[in-house]
DNA sequence: GACTATCCTGCCAAGTCGG
DNA sequence: CCGACTTGGCAGGATAGTC
C-alpha cells in the first residue's frame, strides 16, 4: 500500500527523507505485503498475546486502521473487562500522512499513558490520531458507506467522538485487496461527518433510513442488515469484510455477545481471487473462516477443552481428543498388512516403515503450503482407523455453552486479586490478570447426559466424559477424572466402584490473564491426613494404587500450569515439499532380528528389547501423557508388571489382582513376552466382545465382485475378559489359520486393542453382532434402520480386493498396487495405478517374494502393472 | 537422534437452529 | 425441509521438549 507520495505506509525507514527521526522502537514491523496488521504482537512484547482479545483487540483494530486510513477511530463496542490488566501499552504507532514534501508521511509512536478504559470519566483517550471510544460508538474511517455500514454497523456520520480532535486525513488509503467503491458524496473525506451532520437528508428515500435510529442506508439491503441490529439480534460482522460468520440465530445469550467479539477481530485479503484470512493477534492466515475460527480460541481461550482424566485443557476439542487417547490407549491407527493397531500415527508410520518398508507418507496425501492437508486424488490409505471407542458425542450448541457459563470469560467469575501468586510468574505474566476462584466440589455421580440416555455405559460412569457435560462440571472434575483414571488405567476388574468416595473438598482454580489456568483441588483427606495415615486410608479405598499415585502426581503438579506446555509461538513458513524421487533404499527390515522385539501392549510400538518395552509400559502407567509426569517411580514395583504402587499395601492389592484375573495366557506371556512375528502380528485382532457374546469373532472376507462383508472367521475359547486384552498380543494367531491362510484384515469395531477391554465391550456391544455391512458411505448399515447406523464407522476407502498374499513376508510385490487397490479411478475397466518402487522402499531389484503370485501380476518393461487375464 | 505430546490448518461431515 | 452456521474429526506433518 502506497500512500499518496508513494511511499510504502508499512516501512518505518528512521532514515527516509520521509520521516522525522524517530524515537526507539519497539521490534520493527513485519513488513511483509501481506502483513496489513499494524500492531502485531512482536509491537507488545509484555502483552501475553492472548491478552489480546481481551482488552488489546480494539487496539489492534485501530493499529489497522491507523494503516490503512490514517484515521484511527475504531474500538470495540465490547466495554473493557472490568478487571482490566495493569499493563501499559507504552507505543502505538501512527501513520500521519502529510500534504507537506518535506515530511510528506510520518510513523510516529504515540505514547499510550493509560490502558484505555475507565481512567477518564468519558472513557475517552486521545492521542495523536488516535481516539480511544470504549464503550461509545466508534468505527473506522474508509470506504463508502455501504462497507462502513457492514464494517461497523454504524451510521457514517458519527466519526470521532465530541471530545477528541476532528481525525479525518486529506486522503485515504485502503489496501489493495479491498478496491474501495466510489464514496458517496456525503461519504466525503475532506468533510468528516459529524454526528450533528448525521441526519437523514431529502436525497434518501425515507425507506432507507432507520426508523430506530435515523440511520442512513445506501440500499434497502444494508437497511436490512442494519435492522438485525434493532431485533437484538447484533450481526457480529467482521469489521473488514463484513462477513457476518456468527448466525444471530445462535446468538441466544444476549448479554453475552461481548464474549464472541474476539471472533471478530480477524481481517481479510483477497489473493489472486481468493479470500484470505487474517488473525489479528498474530496475523496467521487461513484459507477458511472456519479455521480462522477455530484458530481464535488458540488466543482468546473462550472455550477449553479439559481433558477428562487430567487437569490439561486445550484451546481445541481435537487436541484433546488426542490427549485423551494417551489415557484410554485406544490404538486406532491399524496397519493393513498386519492388523497390529497403534496409538497414533506416528507408531502406525515408524512401524510401516521399519516392518513393511512401506512409507505411507509419500502416497497418502500432500500438504498446502500453509500447512494444511489435502488428500490426494488417488490417495492410498495403507492402513485402516478404526471408530473411536467412545461413541461421537453430540455436538454442543451455543445456547448450551452459553448457558452452563464456563464459556463466559474468566472475568465473569467475581476475581479475587491474588498477587502474591505473581511471584510464580515471569515478569510478563506479573503484569497479568490475576484472579481466583474457588468452588466446592459437590460430588454428582448421577450426571447424565440428557441427549442420549442409552448412553449409560461407559459415559454415565465416566461422567464429565461428555463434553457438555464436562464443561458444566469441569471444576468437579478433578475428582472424577481420578476416578476415570482408576477405571480407564487399570482397573478394569472394578467397574462397579468407579467413583471416589471422597472427593475433593474444593478446588482453587487461578487464572493468569488468560495465559494460565492452575488448578488445584484440596480433599478433605488431604486437610487430616498424614502420610501414614494416607497409606491407611489407601487400604481402605478399593482402587487406591492409582488414586495415591494420582494425588502424587497432583501434589507435585500443583504449580504446573493446567493448560498444555507449548506456549503459541508464530507459524514458520511451510518447508519446502518433499520430494517425492525418493531413491529405493531396499528393504527395511526390523532392526532387531534377534527376536527380543517386545511390543507395548497399550500403544503398540516396538522395543528392540523386553526391558525398553518394560520401561515405556512403566513410563505409560505411572504418569499422565504429560511429561511432567514422566519421572521414575521405584517404590513398591510389581514383579509381574512392573507397575509401580505407592504403597505396599496397593502392591498387595495389585498382586492379588494379578492372581484372581490372569489367566495361563496372561502368565504365559508375562513370564516370556515372545517377540512379534510377522506370522503372529497378522490376526491380532480383539475377540473380547464376540467372546463374551458367545459369537465368534468376524474377519473381512473379499467376495469376488470386490464387495466387501464378515464373516466369521474363527473360533476361539472364551477367554478371561480380563486377560484379554494381553492375550491379543502374544497370542495373537487364531486357532485354524496358517500364515498362509490369513483372513483378510478386519473391519471389525473391536479389532483394535485398547487396555480398556471393559469399557470398549460395553460400548461395542452396541454394535450388531456378526457380519457388519456398510453402506456407501461407510456407515453400518443395520438392517432394522437403528441408531447404530450412526456410529461412526471409518471403511477403508480403498477396498481390499487382495490381501493374503501379502500378509506372509516377504511380501508379494507383484500384488501389491492391487492389493492395495491402486487403480485408477472410474469407469468400468479398472486398471492398476503405476507401481512407484519410491513409495514403498523396496528396490526394484529386492524381489523379496519368493513364491508365486496369487494373482496373475507381472510387472511389464514400463513400469506399470498390467493384469494377465485368464 | 529418537521419541512423545502437542500444535497446525485445509477439508469435510454432522449437528444445530430458525425460517 | 432447507440453508446458514457451528463444531469437531481427519489428515499428516511440524514442533518443542525430553530422554
Amino acid at each position: 500500500m502506497k500512500c499518496e507520495h508513494g511511499r510504502d505506509v508499512f516501512e518505518v525507514t528512521p532514515t527516509s527523507p520521509c520521516s522525522p527521526p524517530q524515537p526507539p522502537l519497539p521490534p520493527p514491523l513485519n513488513h511483509s505485503p501481506t502483513h496489513t496488521n499494524f500492531l502485531s504482537p512482536y509491537l507488545l512484547p509484555s502483552f501475553p498475546p492472548s491478552l489480546y482479545p481481551i482488552w488489546l483487540a480494539p487496539l489492534r483494530s485501530l493499529g489497522r486502521g491507523v494503516v490503512e486510513s490514517s484515521v484511527a477511530v475504531l474500538a470495540n463496542d465490547a466495554p473493557p473487562p472490568p478487571h482490566p490488566p495493569t499493563h501499559t501499552l507504552t507505543l502505538i504507532r501512527t501513520h500521519t500522512p502529510s500534504s507537506s514534501q518535506t515530511n510528506c508521511c510520518s510513523d510516529s509512536w504515540a505514547p499510550l499513558a493509560a490502558p484505555p478504559w475507565g481512567e477518564s470519566p468519558t472513557d475517552t483517550f486521545l492521542f495523536p490520531h488516535i481516539l480511544f471510544s470504549l464503550g461509545t460508538s466508534a468505527y473506522q474511517r474508509g470506504g463508502d458507506a455501504e462497507r462502513r455500514e457492514k464494517i461497523t454497523g454504524r451510521p457514517a456520520g458519527k466519526v470521532g467522538s465530541p471530545h477528541g480532535p476532528s481525525l479525518h486525513p486529506p486522503t485515504l488509503h485502503l489496501p489493495p485487496p479491498l478496491p474501495p467503491p466510489p464514496p458517496p458524496p456525503s461519504e466525503g473525506l475532506t468533510a468528516p461527518p459529524h454526528s450533528s451532520s448525521y441526519s437523514p437528508t431529502d436525497s434518501l428515500k425515507p425507506e432507507l433510513i432507520c426508523g430506530v435510529c435515523h440511520r442512513l442506508f445506501s440500499s434497502a439491503s444494508s437497511l436490512t442488515v442494519h435492522m438485525r441490529l434493532h431485533r437484538g439480534s447484533r450481526a457480529l460482522s467482521c469489521r473488514y469484510c463484513g462477513k457476518v460468520f456468527i448466525h444471530s440465530k445462535r446468538l441466544l445469550g444476549p448479554p453475552s455477545l461481548t464474549l464472541l467479539a474476539g471472533d471478530e477481530n480477524h481481517f481479510v485479503k483477497v489473493v489472486d481471487g481468493n479470500v484470505i484470512y487474517f488473525c489479528s493477534v498474530c496475523e496467521r492466515s487461513y484459507m477458511t473462516l472456519s479455521s480462522l475460527k477455530r484458530h481464535s480460541n488458540v488466543h482468546s481461550w473462550r472455550r477449553k477443552y479439559p481433558c477428562h482424566y487430567c487437569d490439561k485443557v486445550f484451546a481445541l476439542a481435537e487436541y484433546r481428543t488426542k490427549h485423551e487417547v494417551w489415557h484410554t490407549g485406544e490404538r486406532r491407527y491399524q496397519c493393513i498388512f498386519c492388523w497390529d493397531a497403534f496409538a497414533t500415527y506416528y507408531n502406525l508410520k515408524t512401524h510401516q516403515k521399519t516392518i513393511h518398508g512401506i512409507n505411507p507418507s509419500l502416497i497418502s496425501s500432500e500438504k498446502t503450503a500453509n500447512g494444511g492437508y489435502k488428500q490426494k486424488a488417488n490417495a492410498l490409505k495403507l492402513y485402516r482407523l478404526l471408530p473411536m471407542r467412545s461413541q461421537k458425542r453430540p455436538y454442543k450448541t451455543y445456547s448450551d455453552s452459553l448457558h452452563n457459563g464456563l464459556l463466559l470469560p474468566p472475568t465473569d467469575t467475581p476475581p479475587l486479586s491474588l498477587p502474591g501468586l505473581g511471584c510464580a510468574l515471569g515478569p510478563g505474566d506479573l503484569q497479568s490478570l490475576i484472579t481466583v476462584s474457588s468452588s466446592v466440589i459437590v460430588a454428582d455421580n448421577h450426571r447424565k447426559r440428557s441427549r442420549d440416555s442409552s448412553d449409560t455405559t461407559e459415559e454415565g460412569s465416566r461422567g464429565g466424559q461428555d463434553a457438555e457435560t464436562g464443561r458444566l462440571f469441569h471444576k468437579s472434575r478433578k475428582s472424577h477424572s481420578k476416578s476415570d483414571i482408576s477405571n480407564t488405567k487399570q482397573l478394569s476388574a472394578s467397574v462397579g466402584s468407579q467413583v471416589k468416595e471422597a472427593g475433593p473438598l474444593c478446588q482453587i482454580t487461578v487464572r493468569i490473564g488468560e495465559e494460565a489456568i492452575v488448578k488445584r483441588s484440596i480433599s478433605e483427606t488431604d486437610l487430616r491426613r498424614d502420610k501414614a495415615s494416607m497409606e491407611a486410608e489407601g487400604d481402605k479405598e478399593g482402587n487406591c494404587e492409582e488414586e495415591v499415585r494420582e494425588q502424587e502426581s497432583d501434589h507435585d503438579m500443583e504449580d504446573n500450569l493446567w493448560r498444555p506446555y507449548y506456549s503459541y509461538k508464530p507459524k514458520r513458513k511451510a518447508q519446502p515439499p518433499l520430494s517425492t524421487s525418493v531413491a529405493p533404499t531396499g528393504i527395511k527390515r526390523r532392526p532387531w532380528t534377534n527376536g527380543n522385539a517386545a511390543e507395548c501392549g497399550t500403544c503398540g510400538r516396538w522395543f528392540s528389547s523386553p526391558r525398553k518395552r518394560d520401561k515405556h509400559e512403566l513410563i505409560g502407567r505411572n504418569s499422565s501423557p504429560s511429561r511432567l509426569s514422566r519421572r521414575a517411580l521405584s517404590r513398591h514395583t510389581c514383579p509381574q508388571c512392573h507397575k509401580v504402587c505407592k504403597t505396599s499395601s496397593a502392591l498387595t492389592r495389585h498382586i492379588r489382582r494379578h492372581e484372581l484375573s490372569s489367566s495361563p495366557e496372561r502368565e504365559k506371556e508375562d513370564k516370556a513376552p515372545e517377540p512379534k512375528t510377522t506370522e503372529t502380528v497378522v490376526n491380532a485382532v480383539s475377540r473380547d466382545l464376540e467372546t463374551e457374546k458367545g459369537q465368534v469373532p468376524s474377519a473381512l472376507s473379499v467376495s469376488g465382485g470386490g464387495g466387501i462383508f464378515l464373516h466369521a472367521g474363527y473360533e476361539e475359547p472364551p477367554r478371561d475378559t480380563v486377560s484379554s486384552r494381553d492375550s491379543q498380543q502374544g497370542d495373537a494367531t487364531p486357532v485354524g489359520y496358517s500364515a498362509q491362510d490369513y483372513p483378510l484384515p478386519l473391519i471389525v469395531p473391536d479389532s483394535y486393542r485398547s487396555g480398556k477391554k471393559q469399557e470398549e465391550n460395553l460400548l461395542m456391544s452396541s454394535y450388531p453382532a456378526g457380519a457388519l455391512p456398510f453402506g456407501p458411505l461407510g456407515k453400518v448399515m443395520v438392517p432394522n434402520g437403528g441408531d447404530l447406523a450412526k456410529l461412526p464407522f471409518y471403511p477403508d476407502p480403498y477396498q481390499l480386493l487382495y490381501g493374503p498374499q501379502l500378509l506372509a513376508y516377504p511380501y508379494n510385490l507383484a500384488a501389491l498396487p492391487v492389493a492395495l487397490n491402486m487403480m485408477a479411478p472410474g469407469g468400468d475397466k479398472v486398471e492398476p495405478l503405476p507401481f512407484l518402487p519410491a513409495i514403498f522402499n523396496y528396490a526394484a531389484t529386492a524381489g523379496p517374494y519368493m513364491g508365486a503370485a496369487p494373482h496373475p501380476l507381472v510387472a511389464n518393461p514400463t513400469g506399470h502393472w498390467v493384469r494377465i487375464e485368464g
